[in-house]
DNA sequence: GTGAAAGCGCTAACAG
DNA sequence: CTGTTAGCGCTTTCAC
């Protein structure tokens, strides 16, 4: 290490007695050596401690074993009532334990653009993006440097890019409206966010696809996503003045927990009166009264999915498909409704 | 960069005019050289967008802008249900982006002590342990390899360690039992973690003292942090059974959650029959019925604070004080009662 | 005031 | 099969 331990390859060869070279090959099972000097130099290296020292390693290899994942939405966590805080902390989460099972390590870069910019940012072997957005800056600079990327839902600009993976959104929609469907909905609004990125626009799709393959109506909403719960409340007021819906899908469950506190104070029952449902589960909805009707993400094999895209891009090997990974229906109290 | 951009110091010297030596102390201010040239490089730089490699520069000063982050309920996070997800969100959040307003990226690190070590992370500048527990082993690396560290709430290990930062576990335990007194409650319960970290040693002697003054017998039990919200569910009943206390001090909002459930279960209501505080917020808390008075904490004072100190025993200016950080404590529904 | 040169710790190409 | 050597991109003496 640089500074920290100490111990160099030098001193492993030294100690081993044989050349420094050897050292790195023994370690590194490359070169031609001997099977016994390999045993004899890895055990010297272990009985030292030694570790490589990954920037001088990087310099070398130009690849430090470090990905970057980009979430945007880190910048709200500061705030008191963030987006979706539940579904991304389990997304970093998940992400960074299995990349560390895969020998890699994750940084944290809330924005990439920023000049200068984060010290290793661009030294690092790849990125994960978080749902980019319709002339994403992020994804440009990246591409522009030549640094491998896998994105978190499709990259809207992109549509030839199959580097991704997410939850089959416009699956999760249709899903949700057949469920509001069928239990009785015959006006079905969808509450969305503002960004434009793959999630907000596919579900919209989606949900117009649906809508009009039913004849009917569609209703559709923009609240900000950092507006959480006051947005989806003042949502609810306005939708109750145009004449509220007998159900209302929001795509954020925050917004989702704003409607169901917003229609209670305009006298409309949840789900007598109106039903709601998320497309992102989390503790609003599990705990609201009535529980929101949610779907849950799978974080887990979203990650692990990314994590096997990129590292194929950073191998260099073709990239195939995108992955869709699944998601689970909680119907809950909010759309329990016997008609 | 080694990889991406590809423009390095050897092509903004060519393109000034200058050698590379003249560029780098251009760029960092260092040296003597004549104010013209100086900007001239500067522009050229600019305009070439060259941007350092942190790898090499790192190389060279054993110093690579980067910080790590051991956050190790971050494990728990792949959980469905995991504890303190929101306060750890909020805190992953805030670090990284106030560290990135200092030109400090972060690294993740789940876990620091798996052999091999996870890349880079242990050429680090320094870290940010969170609440490090009794005979802990990151600790014990960082302190063994000289890594200059600081922590989120004190080490119980050492006494004379003042680099820490924390909210005020003590003042916060006081400060509810002190509410919860004030509304009439005669028999208080702590539960705590299993963990032995200062959260949860502090809040047991800070309750344990309160208690005493008061000559009221303590009544403490312990439940594993990631248990959660069943944990708490079962303490509940645990409780019912040996004859319940009429308030009850949670210090992890999950355990809140699950005891007003357990509570409710076994026909004990809250606030009426019994109170329940909780020392660290959540969504939980927030969107229970009734919800769940509870201690918020000031995760973006704490952070800055963290950084601090951290940058403080990196530059090796002399360490002063641990730092207390403020939290709000918001009464709530579970504890309302006319008494 | 400026440039040449050494070297951080490592890997990979080359000669022995 | 092994050891020597040349850098990766940068910072930092040290001569000029």
């Amino acid at each position: 290490m640089a500074r920290a331990g100490g111990v160099t390859i030098r001193d492993v060869a030294k100690r081993a007695g044989v050349s420094i070279a050897a050292v790195s090959m023994a370690l590194n099972g490359t070169g031609t050596l001997s099977a016994a000097t390999r045993t004899r130099v890895r055990e010297v290296a272990d009985e030292m401690e030694y570790q490589a020292d990954a920037l001088a390693r990087g310099l070398r290899r130009s690849s430090v074993g470090a990905i970057g994942l980009v979430i945007r939405s880190l910048d709200l966590l500061g705030d008191y009532a963030p987006a979706g805080v539940d579904v991304f902390a389990r997304f970093i989460g998940d992400l960074s334990s299995q990349a560390m099972a895969r020998g890699l390590s994750v940084m944290l870069v809330p924005d990439l653009t920023r000049r200068p910019a984060p010290p290793l940012a661009l030294g690092l072997d790849g990125y994960v993006v978080d749902l980019p957005t319709v002339d994403d800056p992020v994804v440009r600079l990246l591409e522009r440097r030549g640094i491998p990327y896998v994105t978190l839902g499709r990259d809207p600009d992109r549509p030839g890019f199959t580097d991704w993976a997410s939850e089959d959104g416009p699956a999760i929609t249709r899903r949700v409206l057949d469920h509001l469907a069928a239990r009785g909905a015959r006006c079905i609004a969808l509450v969305r966010g503002t960004v434009p990125n793959a999630w907000n626009l596919d579900a919209e799709a989606a949900y117009r696809s649906w809508s009009a393959s039913r004849g009917a109506a569609p209703i559709v909403r923009e609240v900000a996503e950092g507006d959480g719960e006051a947005g989806g409340r003042s949502m609810a007021h306005r939708l109750a003045d145009e004449g509220a819906p007998d159900a209302v899908l929001c795509l954020t469950g925050r917004h989702a927990a704003g409607m169901l506190a917003g229609l209670a104070e305009r006298g409309i029952r949840v789900p007598h009166d109106a039903m709601i449902a998320t497309a992102s589960d989390s503790e609003h909805a599990r705990h609201s009264r009535p529980a929101i009707s949610a779907v849950e993400l799978d974080t887990a094999a979203t990650s692990a999915a990314l994590l096997d895209l990129l590292q194929a891009r950073i191998d260099g090997r073709p990239s195939v498909a995108p992955v869709l990974t699944g998601a689970r229906f909680h119907p809950r109290g909010s759309t329990r409704r016997r008609d």
